[in-house]
DNA sequence: TCGTTTTTTTATATCTTTATGATAATCTGC
DNA sequence: GCAGATTATCATAAAGATATAAAAAAACGA
Protein backbone atom coordinates (compact mmCIF):
# COMPACT_ATOMS: atom_id res chain seq x y z
CA UNK A 1 0.00 0.00 0.00
CA UNK A 2 1.59 3.39 -1.51
CA UNK A 3 1.47 6.22 0.98
CA UNK A 4 0.75 10.12 -0.41
CA UNK A 5 1.47 13.36 1.56
CA UNK A 6 -0.58 16.57 0.30
CA UNK A 7 0.86 19.31 1.50
CA UNK A 8 -2.21 21.82 0.38
CA UNK A 9 -2.67 24.95 2.82
CA UNK A 10 -6.57 25.15 1.14
CA UNK A 11 -9.09 22.27 3.22
CA UNK A 12 -11.54 22.09 0.69
CA UNK A 13 -8.91 20.96 -1.95
CA UNK A 14 -7.19 18.86 0.08
CA UNK A 15 -10.12 16.64 0.97
CA UNK A 16 -10.68 16.77 -2.34
CA UNK A 17 -7.57 14.90 -2.54
CA UNK A 18 -7.44 12.93 0.15
CA UNK A 19 -10.84 11.57 -0.60
CA UNK A 20 -9.99 10.92 -4.21
CA UNK A 21 -6.79 8.97 -3.51
CA UNK A 22 -8.14 7.23 -0.27
CA UNK A 23 -10.87 5.74 -2.79
CA UNK A 24 -8.06 4.48 -4.71
CA UNK A 25 -6.23 2.51 -1.42
CA UNK A 26 -3.65 4.82 -0.98
CA UNK A 27 -3.07 6.30 2.27
CA UNK A 28 -2.50 9.64 2.71
CA UNK A 29 -1.12 12.14 5.06
CA UNK A 30 -1.69 15.64 5.29
CA UNK A 31 0.24 19.01 6.11
CA UNK A 32 -1.20 22.55 5.46
CA UNK A 33 2.01 24.74 5.55
CA UNK A 34 5.62 24.10 4.97
CA UNK A 35 7.03 23.43 8.08
CA UNK A 36 4.11 21.10 8.87
CA UNK A 37 5.81 19.19 5.87
CA UNK A 38 9.33 19.40 6.58
CA UNK A 39 8.36 18.28 10.34
CA UNK A 40 6.09 15.50 8.52
CA UNK A 41 8.86 14.63 6.09
CA UNK A 42 11.62 13.62 8.74
CA UNK A 43 8.75 11.67 10.59
CA UNK A 44 7.56 9.73 7.86
CA UNK A 45 8.74 8.32 4.02
CA UNK A 46 5.46 8.65 1.60
CA UNK A 47 5.75 7.29 -1.58
CA UNK A 48 5.05 10.40 -3.30
CA UNK A 49 4.14 14.01 -2.31
CA UNK A 50 1.59 16.62 -4.31
CA UNK A 51 2.73 19.69 -3.18
CA UNK A 52 0.61 23.10 -4.47
CA UNK A 53 2.85 26.12 -4.55
CA UNK A 54 1.50 28.79 -2.68
CA UNK A 55 1.81 27.47 0.94
CA UNK A 56 1.72 29.74 4.24
CA UNK A 57 5.27 30.17 5.99
CA UNK A 58 7.64 28.63 3.86
CA UNK A 59 6.18 28.15 0.42
CA UNK A 60 6.30 25.07 -2.13
CA UNK A 61 9.31 26.93 -4.38
CA UNK A 62 11.17 26.86 -1.21
CA UNK A 63 10.64 23.57 0.10
CA UNK A 64 10.70 21.71 -3.25
CA UNK A 65 14.60 21.66 -3.22
CA UNK A 66 14.43 20.30 0.34
CA UNK A 67 13.00 17.30 -0.94
CA UNK A 68 14.74 14.52 -2.74
CA UNK A 69 14.19 10.58 -3.43
CA UNK A 70 10.75 10.82 -3.72
CA UNK A 71 8.95 12.27 -6.69
CA UNK A 72 6.85 15.17 -6.17
CA UNK A 73 3.39 16.54 -7.94
CA UNK A 74 3.06 20.01 -8.53
CA UNK A 75 -0.62 21.02 -8.05
CA UNK A 76 -1.27 24.72 -8.22
CA UNK A 77 -2.74 27.52 -9.58
CA UNK A 78 -0.45 29.41 -10.94
CA UNK A 79 -0.46 28.86 -14.77
CA UNK A 80 2.07 30.50 -16.40
CA UNK A 81 4.57 28.68 -18.26
CA UNK A 82 7.59 29.86 -16.24
CA UNK A 83 6.14 28.48 -13.59
CA UNK A 84 5.96 25.39 -14.91
CA UNK A 85 9.65 24.97 -16.38
CA UNK A 86 10.59 26.50 -12.65
CA UNK A 87 9.11 23.76 -10.84
CA UNK A 88 10.15 20.82 -13.10
CA UNK A 89 13.56 21.98 -13.14
CA UNK A 90 13.66 21.92 -9.08
CA UNK A 91 12.91 18.25 -9.67
CA UNK A 92 9.30 17.77 -9.47
CA UNK A 93 8.17 15.02 -11.09
CA UNK A 94 5.00 16.48 -12.86
CA UNK A 95 3.01 19.87 -12.75
CA UNK A 96 -0.89 19.37 -11.96
CA UNK A 97 -2.86 23.31 -12.41
CA UNK A 98 -6.09 23.99 -10.97
CA UNK A 99 -8.58 23.19 -11.59
CA UNK A 100 -7.98 19.87 -12.12
CA UNK A 101 -9.95 16.57 -12.87
CA UNK A 102 -9.66 14.43 -10.04
CA UNK A 103 -9.75 11.73 -12.68
CA UNK A 104 -6.68 13.47 -13.83
CA UNK A 105 -4.79 13.77 -10.76
CA UNK A 106 -5.35 10.03 -9.47
CA UNK A 107 -4.04 8.99 -13.27
CA UNK A 108 -0.90 10.84 -12.59
CA UNK A 109 -0.27 9.82 -9.03
CA UNK A 110 -0.52 6.20 -10.89
CA UNK A 111 1.86 7.26 -13.60
CA UNK A 112 4.25 8.53 -11.63
CA UNK A 113 4.42 5.91 -8.65
CA UNK A 114 4.76 3.73 -11.01
CA UNK A 115 7.70 5.38 -12.83
CA UNK A 116 9.34 5.64 -9.24
CA UNK A 117 9.47 2.20 -9.02
CA UNK A 118 10.83 1.27 -12.09
CA UNK A 119 13.87 3.95 -11.22
CA UNK A 120 14.47 1.67 -8.33
CA UNK A 121 14.59 -1.24 -10.59
CA UNK A 122 16.96 -4.20 -9.48
CA UNK A 123 18.60 -5.99 -12.45
CA UNK A 124 16.43 -9.35 -10.82
CA UNK A 125 13.25 -10.08 -12.59
CA UNK A 126 10.80 -11.75 -10.75
CA UNK A 127 6.97 -12.89 -11.38
CA UNK A 128 6.09 -16.01 -9.27
CA UNK A 129 8.52 -18.17 -8.88
CA UNK A 130 10.59 -17.11 -10.99
CA UNK A 131 13.71 -15.04 -11.05
CA UNK A 132 15.93 -13.42 -13.63
CA UNK A 133 18.88 -12.03 -12.64
CA UNK A 134 19.90 -10.11 -15.78
CA UNK A 135 23.63 -8.99 -14.82
CA UNK A 136 24.50 -12.29 -14.22
CA UNK A 137 22.24 -13.91 -16.37
CA UNK A 138 21.28 -16.28 -13.65
CA UNK A 139 17.35 -17.86 -13.93
CA UNK A 140 15.63 -19.40 -10.97
CA UNK A 141 12.57 -21.07 -9.72
CA UNK A 142 11.75 -20.82 -6.53
CA UNK A 143 15.41 -20.60 -5.55
CA UNK A 144 16.53 -23.71 -7.01
CA UNK A 145 18.80 -22.89 -10.14
CA UNK A 146 17.81 -23.48 -13.75
CA UNK A 147 20.16 -23.72 -16.92
CA UNK A 148 19.19 -22.29 -20.24
CA UNK A 149 20.74 -21.77 -22.76
CA UNK A 150 20.97 -18.10 -24.79
CA UNK A 151 17.45 -18.24 -26.38
CA UNK A 152 15.92 -19.85 -24.36
CA UNK A 153 17.69 -17.04 -21.42
CA UNK A 154 16.18 -14.25 -23.85
CA UNK A 155 12.78 -15.38 -24.78
CA UNK A 156 12.35 -15.75 -20.85
CA UNK A 157 13.60 -12.41 -20.12
CA UNK A 158 11.24 -10.83 -22.94
CA UNK A 159 8.53 -12.91 -21.24
CA UNK A 160 9.30 -11.34 -18.13
CA UNK A 161 9.57 -7.66 -19.05
CA UNK A 162 6.09 -7.84 -20.23
CA UNK A 163 4.56 -10.45 -17.77
CA UNK A 164 0.55 -11.41 -18.80
CA UNK A 165 1.10 -9.59 -22.04
CA UNK A 166 0.23 -11.41 -25.41
CA UNK A 167 3.73 -11.47 -27.44
CA UNK A 168 3.25 -11.98 -30.96
CA UNK A 169 5.43 -14.27 -32.18
CA UNK A 170 6.77 -11.66 -35.18
CA UNK A 171 7.28 -9.26 -32.29
CA UNK A 172 9.32 -11.49 -30.16
CA UNK A 173 11.57 -13.08 -33.12
CA UNK A 174 12.30 -9.05 -33.71
CA UNK A 175 13.45 -8.69 -30.16
CA UNK A 176 15.69 -11.62 -29.71
CA UNK A 177 17.13 -11.02 -32.87
CA UNK A 178 20.01 -8.95 -31.36
CA UNK A 179 20.65 -12.89 -30.24
CA UNK A 180 19.61 -15.19 -32.05
CA UNK A 181 19.25 -13.48 -35.72
CA UNK A 182 17.79 -16.53 -37.80
CA UNK A 183 15.88 -17.97 -35.24
CA UNK A 184 12.65 -18.30 -37.30
CA UNK A 185 8.99 -19.07 -35.85
CA UNK A 186 9.16 -23.05 -35.90
CA UNK A 187 12.56 -22.97 -34.19
CA UNK A 188 11.14 -20.14 -31.67
CA UNK A 189 8.24 -22.63 -30.94
CA UNK A 190 10.86 -25.41 -30.17
CA UNK A 191 12.50 -23.25 -27.95
CA UNK A 192 9.76 -22.45 -26.29
CA UNK A 193 8.99 -26.34 -25.71
CA UNK A 194 12.32 -26.71 -24.30
CA UNK A 195 12.05 -23.58 -22.01
CA UNK A 196 8.70 -25.16 -20.65
CA UNK A 197 10.12 -28.31 -20.05
CA UNK A 198 13.01 -27.09 -18.23
CA UNK A 199 10.83 -24.97 -15.86
CA UNK A 200 8.21 -27.32 -15.67
CA UNK A 201 11.14 -30.20 -14.15
CA UNK A 202 11.84 -27.98 -11.77
CA UNK A 203 8.59 -25.88 -10.70
CA UNK A 204 5.58 -28.40 -11.78
CA UNK A 205 3.81 -24.99 -13.51
CA UNK A 206 3.33 -24.38 -16.66
CA UNK A 207 4.76 -20.36 -16.51
CA UNK A 208 4.45 -20.04 -20.46
CA UNK A 209 0.90 -19.92 -21.80
CA UNK A 210 0.44 -20.19 -26.02
CA UNK A 211 -2.22 -16.98 -26.94
CA UNK A 212 -3.57 -18.66 -29.93
CA UNK A 213 -2.82 -17.21 -33.29
CA UNK A 214 -0.99 -14.76 -31.26
CA UNK A 215 1.80 -16.02 -30.02
CA UNK A 216 2.63 -16.72 -26.32
CA UNK A 217 2.28 -15.12 -22.71
CA UNK A 218 3.68 -15.52 -19.11
CA UNK A 219 0.64 -16.05 -16.87
CA UNK A 220 0.53 -17.63 -13.24
CA UNK A 221 -1.20 -21.21 -13.16
CA UNK A 222 -2.20 -23.09 -11.13
CA UNK A 223 -0.01 -26.32 -10.46
CA UNK A 224 -1.52 -29.48 -11.86
CA UNK A 225 -0.37 -32.58 -11.22
CA UNK B 1 -13.50 15.89 -36.49
CA UNK B 2 -14.70 16.08 -32.64
CA UNK B 3 -18.41 15.65 -31.40
CA UNK B 4 -19.14 17.49 -28.30
CA UNK B 5 -22.89 16.80 -26.65
CA UNK B 6 -24.11 19.77 -24.81
CA UNK B 7 -27.01 18.95 -22.49
CA UNK B 8 -28.34 22.24 -21.33
CA UNK B 9 -32.26 22.87 -20.70
CA UNK B 10 -32.12 26.32 -21.06
CA UNK B 11 -32.21 26.54 -25.16
CA UNK B 12 -30.66 30.34 -25.17
CA UNK B 13 -27.34 29.32 -23.22
CA UNK B 14 -27.27 25.83 -25.35
CA UNK B 15 -27.70 28.20 -28.46
CA UNK B 16 -24.79 30.52 -27.39
CA UNK B 17 -22.45 27.19 -26.64
CA UNK B 18 -23.06 25.47 -30.28
CA UNK B 19 -22.30 28.19 -31.48
CA UNK B 20 -19.10 28.96 -30.39
CA UNK B 21 -18.71 25.31 -30.46
CA UNK B 22 -20.11 24.95 -34.22
CA UNK B 23 -17.50 27.91 -35.17
CA UNK B 24 -14.69 26.09 -33.48
CA UNK B 25 -15.47 23.43 -36.25
CA UNK B 26 -17.05 20.78 -33.62
CA UNK B 27 -20.19 18.79 -34.36
CA UNK B 28 -22.75 19.31 -31.96
CA UNK B 29 -24.90 17.15 -30.29
CA UNK B 30 -27.63 18.64 -28.34
CA UNK B 31 -30.23 17.39 -25.28
CA UNK B 32 -32.56 19.21 -23.02
CA UNK B 33 -33.02 16.82 -20.00
CA UNK B 34 -31.45 13.67 -18.26
CA UNK B 35 -33.28 11.20 -19.70
CA UNK B 36 -33.18 12.89 -23.54
CA UNK B 37 -29.03 12.77 -23.01
CA UNK B 38 -29.66 8.89 -21.85
CA UNK B 39 -31.20 7.97 -24.92
CA UNK B 40 -28.65 9.97 -26.92
CA UNK B 41 -25.99 8.79 -25.34
CA UNK B 42 -27.45 5.48 -26.32
CA UNK B 43 -27.47 6.12 -30.04
CA UNK B 44 -24.08 7.88 -30.06
CA UNK B 45 -20.61 8.38 -28.30
CA UNK B 46 -19.38 12.00 -28.36
CA UNK B 47 -15.87 12.96 -27.58
CA UNK B 48 -17.14 14.97 -25.07
CA UNK B 49 -20.61 16.25 -23.09
CA UNK B 50 -21.06 19.45 -21.67
CA UNK B 51 -23.89 19.07 -18.86
CA UNK B 52 -25.57 21.14 -16.61
CA UNK B 53 -26.02 20.10 -13.67
CA UNK B 54 -30.28 21.69 -13.50
CA UNK B 55 -31.70 19.76 -15.62
CA UNK B 56 -35.58 19.04 -15.80
CA UNK B 57 -36.48 15.15 -15.19
CA UNK B 58 -33.10 13.27 -14.72
CA UNK B 59 -30.72 16.16 -13.26
CA UNK B 60 -27.20 16.12 -14.13
CA UNK B 61 -25.93 15.12 -10.69
CA UNK B 62 -27.99 11.61 -11.45
CA UNK B 63 -26.93 11.39 -14.79
CA UNK B 64 -23.18 12.35 -14.33
CA UNK B 65 -22.07 8.77 -12.39
CA UNK B 66 -24.15 6.97 -15.43
CA UNK B 67 -21.34 8.43 -18.06
CA UNK B 68 -18.19 6.73 -18.07
CA UNK B 69 -15.51 6.54 -20.59
CA UNK B 70 -16.21 10.18 -21.79
CA UNK B 71 -14.87 13.30 -20.35
CA UNK B 72 -17.85 15.24 -19.07
CA UNK B 73 -17.34 19.34 -18.36
CA UNK B 74 -19.47 20.31 -15.89
CA UNK B 75 -21.23 23.33 -16.68
CA UNK B 76 -23.55 24.92 -13.70
CA UNK B 77 -24.80 28.17 -11.51
CA UNK B 78 -24.07 26.66 -8.71
CA UNK B 79 -21.40 27.73 -7.01
CA UNK B 80 -20.31 26.13 -4.01
CA UNK B 81 -17.39 24.61 -3.39
CA UNK B 82 -19.48 21.51 -2.22
CA UNK B 83 -21.28 21.69 -5.65
CA UNK B 84 -17.80 21.46 -7.20
CA UNK B 85 -16.62 18.75 -4.99
CA UNK B 86 -19.17 16.56 -5.52
CA UNK B 87 -19.35 16.96 -9.82
CA UNK B 88 -15.49 16.09 -9.42
CA UNK B 89 -15.82 13.57 -7.48
CA UNK B 90 -18.48 12.12 -9.34
CA UNK B 91 -16.09 12.18 -12.47
CA UNK B 92 -15.91 15.76 -14.08
CA UNK B 93 -13.26 16.09 -15.73
CA UNK B 94 -13.84 20.02 -15.23
CA UNK B 95 -16.21 22.42 -14.46
CA UNK B 96 -17.58 25.68 -15.10
CA UNK B 97 -19.79 28.19 -13.40
CA UNK B 98 -22.27 30.17 -14.79
CA UNK B 99 -22.02 32.65 -16.36
CA UNK B 100 -19.35 31.97 -18.17
CA UNK B 101 -17.12 33.32 -20.94
CA UNK B 102 -17.81 31.75 -24.15
CA UNK B 103 -13.95 31.81 -25.06
CA UNK B 104 -13.57 29.89 -21.59
CA UNK B 105 -15.51 27.36 -22.25
CA UNK B 106 -13.89 26.84 -25.58
CA UNK B 107 -10.15 26.63 -24.10
CA UNK B 108 -11.38 24.24 -21.32
CA UNK B 109 -13.34 21.65 -23.98
CA UNK B 110 -9.72 22.08 -26.04
CA UNK B 111 -7.76 21.11 -23.11
CA UNK B 112 -9.98 18.36 -21.96
CA UNK B 113 -10.09 16.90 -25.43
CA UNK B 114 -6.96 16.99 -25.57
CA UNK B 115 -6.42 15.02 -22.46
CA UNK B 116 -8.63 12.27 -22.90
CA UNK B 117 -6.99 11.24 -26.81
CA UNK B 118 -3.75 11.05 -24.41
CA UNK B 119 -5.64 9.28 -21.29
CA UNK B 120 -7.20 6.60 -23.81
CA UNK B 121 -4.39 4.86 -23.81
CA UNK B 122 -5.70 2.57 -21.47
CA UNK B 123 -5.20 -0.97 -22.32
CA UNK B 124 -8.39 -1.96 -21.42
CA UNK B 125 -12.36 -2.02 -22.65
CA UNK B 126 -14.93 -1.76 -20.68
CA UNK B 127 -18.95 -2.02 -21.58
CA UNK B 128 -20.66 -3.43 -18.70
CA UNK B 129 -19.95 -6.60 -17.62
CA UNK B 130 -17.09 -7.29 -20.12
CA UNK B 131 -13.96 -6.28 -19.88
CA UNK B 132 -11.21 -6.94 -22.49
CA UNK B 133 -7.81 -6.38 -22.09
CA UNK B 134 -5.95 -5.22 -25.24
CA UNK B 135 -2.58 -6.24 -24.00
CA UNK B 136 -2.88 -9.46 -22.41
CA UNK B 137 -5.86 -10.36 -25.34
CA UNK B 138 -7.87 -11.38 -22.27
CA UNK B 139 -11.44 -10.78 -22.13
CA UNK B 140 -13.81 -11.44 -18.43
CA UNK B 141 -17.64 -11.36 -17.36
CA UNK B 142 -17.72 -9.78 -14.51
CA UNK B 143 -15.01 -11.26 -13.72
CA UNK B 144 -14.40 -14.69 -14.99
CA UNK B 145 -12.09 -15.29 -17.98
CA UNK B 146 -13.46 -16.04 -21.67
CA UNK B 147 -11.64 -17.84 -23.66
CA UNK B 148 -11.94 -16.10 -27.23
CA UNK B 149 -10.65 -17.70 -30.62
CA UNK B 150 -8.78 -14.88 -32.40
CA UNK B 151 -12.08 -14.09 -34.55
CA UNK B 152 -14.13 -13.51 -31.94
CA UNK B 153 -11.55 -11.34 -29.81
CA UNK B 154 -11.44 -8.89 -33.18
CA UNK B 155 -15.12 -8.67 -33.48
CA UNK B 156 -15.82 -8.08 -29.71
CA UNK B 157 -12.88 -5.41 -29.69
CA UNK B 158 -14.16 -4.11 -32.23
CA UNK B 159 -17.71 -4.06 -31.10
CA UNK B 160 -16.69 -2.65 -27.43
CA UNK B 161 -14.44 0.30 -29.40
CA UNK B 162 -17.97 1.19 -30.91
CA UNK B 163 -20.35 0.54 -28.05
CA UNK B 164 -24.31 0.78 -29.08
CA UNK B 165 -23.49 1.24 -32.13
CA UNK B 166 -24.72 -0.45 -35.01
CA UNK B 167 -21.83 -1.97 -37.20
CA UNK B 168 -22.49 -2.95 -40.96
CA UNK B 169 -21.29 -6.95 -41.59
CA UNK B 170 -18.84 -5.39 -44.41
CA UNK B 171 -17.48 -2.41 -42.24
CA UNK B 172 -16.75 -5.45 -39.50
CA UNK B 173 -15.59 -8.07 -41.93
CA UNK B 174 -12.84 -4.90 -43.47
CA UNK B 175 -11.87 -4.00 -40.04
CA UNK B 176 -11.10 -7.82 -39.31
CA UNK B 177 -9.87 -8.39 -42.29
CA UNK B 178 -5.69 -8.53 -40.83
CA UNK B 179 -6.73 -10.93 -38.36
CA UNK B 180 -9.20 -12.99 -40.79
CA UNK B 181 -8.46 -12.43 -44.71
CA UNK B 182 -10.84 -14.69 -45.80
CA UNK B 183 -13.95 -14.43 -43.25
CA UNK B 184 -17.26 -14.20 -45.37
CA UNK B 185 -20.47 -12.90 -44.42
CA UNK B 186 -21.86 -15.84 -43.59
CA UNK B 187 -18.86 -17.23 -41.65
CA UNK B 188 -18.84 -13.53 -39.52
CA UNK B 189 -22.47 -14.60 -38.55
CA UNK B 190 -20.96 -17.79 -37.06
CA UNK B 191 -18.86 -16.29 -35.10
CA UNK B 192 -21.04 -13.49 -33.61
CA UNK B 193 -22.91 -16.87 -32.89
CA UNK B 194 -20.38 -18.82 -31.13
CA UNK B 195 -19.11 -15.57 -29.48
CA UNK B 196 -22.31 -14.72 -27.98
CA UNK B 197 -22.79 -18.38 -26.88
CA UNK B 198 -19.45 -18.21 -24.93
CA UNK B 199 -20.74 -14.52 -23.25
CA UNK B 200 -24.30 -15.85 -22.34
CA UNK B 201 -22.44 -19.22 -20.99
CA UNK B 202 -20.89 -17.42 -18.14
CA UNK B 203 -23.11 -14.22 -17.56
CA UNK B 204 -26.63 -15.23 -18.99
CA UNK B 205 -27.09 -11.89 -20.64
CA UNK B 206 -26.97 -11.34 -24.51
CA UNK B 207 -24.68 -8.39 -25.63
CA UNK B 208 -24.52 -8.70 -29.05
CA UNK B 209 -27.45 -7.68 -30.72
CA UNK B 210 -28.56 -7.99 -34.29
CA UNK B 211 -29.20 -4.75 -36.53
CA UNK B 212 -31.67 -5.63 -39.20
CA UNK B 213 -30.40 -5.11 -42.59
CA UNK B 214 -27.42 -3.62 -41.19
CA UNK B 215 -25.50 -5.35 -39.00
CA UNK B 216 -24.57 -6.08 -35.39
CA UNK B 217 -24.49 -3.61 -32.29
CA UNK B 218 -23.56 -4.16 -28.25
CA UNK B 219 -26.16 -3.06 -26.00
CA UNK B 220 -27.18 -4.27 -22.33
CA UNK B 221 -30.26 -5.77 -21.99
CA UNK B 222 -31.74 -7.42 -19.07
CA UNK B 223 -31.30 -11.18 -18.36
CA UNK B 224 -34.70 -12.60 -19.78
CA UNK B 225 -34.44 -15.88 -17.56
C1' DT C 1 39.93 -32.38 -35.07
C1' DC C 2 36.81 -34.46 -31.80
C1' DG C 3 33.19 -34.34 -28.75
C1' DT C 4 29.86 -31.48 -26.66
C1' DT C 5 26.41 -28.12 -26.66
C1' DT C 6 23.22 -25.34 -28.95
C1' DT C 7 20.30 -24.27 -32.71
C1' DT C 8 17.63 -25.39 -36.56
C1' DT C 9 15.07 -28.50 -39.27
C1' DT C 10 11.99 -32.31 -40.04
C1' DA C 11 8.30 -35.23 -38.82
C1' DT C 12 4.16 -36.40 -36.43
C1' DA C 13 0.33 -36.53 -33.23
C1' DT C 14 -3.06 -33.70 -31.19
C1' DC C 15 -5.97 -30.14 -30.73
C1' DT C 16 -8.38 -25.72 -32.14
C1' DT C 17 -10.40 -22.92 -35.25
C1' DT C 18 -12.72 -21.81 -39.42
C1' DA C 19 -15.77 -22.25 -43.31
C1' DT C 20 -19.78 -24.23 -45.19
C1' DG C 21 -24.27 -26.14 -46.04
C1' DA C 22 -28.56 -27.56 -44.02
C1' DT C 23 -32.20 -26.46 -40.88
C1' DA C 24 -34.86 -23.85 -37.68
C1' DA C 25 -36.24 -19.47 -35.92
C1' DT C 26 -37.19 -14.61 -36.56
C1' DC C 27 -38.25 -10.34 -38.65
C1' DT C 28 -40.43 -6.95 -42.17
C1' DG C 29 -43.68 -5.24 -45.23
C1' DC C 30 -47.90 -6.11 -46.92
C1' DG D 1 -51.52 -13.62 -40.60
C1' DC D 2 -48.57 -14.56 -44.82
C1' DA D 3 -44.65 -14.69 -47.97
C1' DG D 4 -40.03 -13.52 -48.69
C1' DA D 5 -36.01 -12.38 -46.81
C1' DT D 6 -32.80 -12.32 -42.96
C1' DT D 7 -30.77 -14.18 -39.06
C1' DA D 8 -29.50 -18.05 -35.59
C1' DT D 9 -27.88 -22.45 -34.63
C1' DC D 10 -26.08 -27.13 -35.52
C1' DA D 11 -23.08 -30.47 -37.35
C1' DT D 12 -19.10 -31.53 -39.86
C1' DA D 13 -15.12 -31.53 -42.71
C1' DA D 14 -11.14 -28.98 -43.98
C1' DA D 15 -7.62 -25.91 -42.69
C1' DG D 16 -4.56 -24.13 -39.44
C1' DA D 17 -1.75 -24.12 -34.96
C1' DT D 18 0.53 -26.11 -31.34
C1' DA D 19 3.53 -29.47 -28.67
C1' DT D 20 6.84 -32.76 -28.50
C1' DA D 21 10.31 -35.86 -30.12
C1' DA D 22 14.08 -36.98 -32.92
C1' DA D 23 17.51 -36.05 -36.32
C1' DA D 24 20.53 -32.93 -38.88
C1' DA D 25 23.34 -28.78 -38.95
C1' DA D 26 26.00 -25.35 -36.87
C1' DA D 27 28.83 -23.37 -33.20
C1' DC D 28 32.10 -23.87 -29.65
C1' DG D 29 35.93 -25.19 -26.61
C1' DA D 30 39.58 -28.16 -25.62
Amino acid sequence: MKTIAVIEDDIDIGSIIEAALTKEHYRVLRAYSGSEALYLLEKQTPDLILLDLMLPGLTGEELLPLISGIPVIVVSAKVGIDDKVNALMSGAADYITKPFSVRELVARVAVRLRESEKDNASPVLAYGDLSLNTLSHEVAVSGTPVKLTKTEYALLKLLMQHPGQALAKSAMLERIAADTPDCTESSLKQHISNLRKKLRDVSGSDYIEAVWGIGFTLRLVDKEW
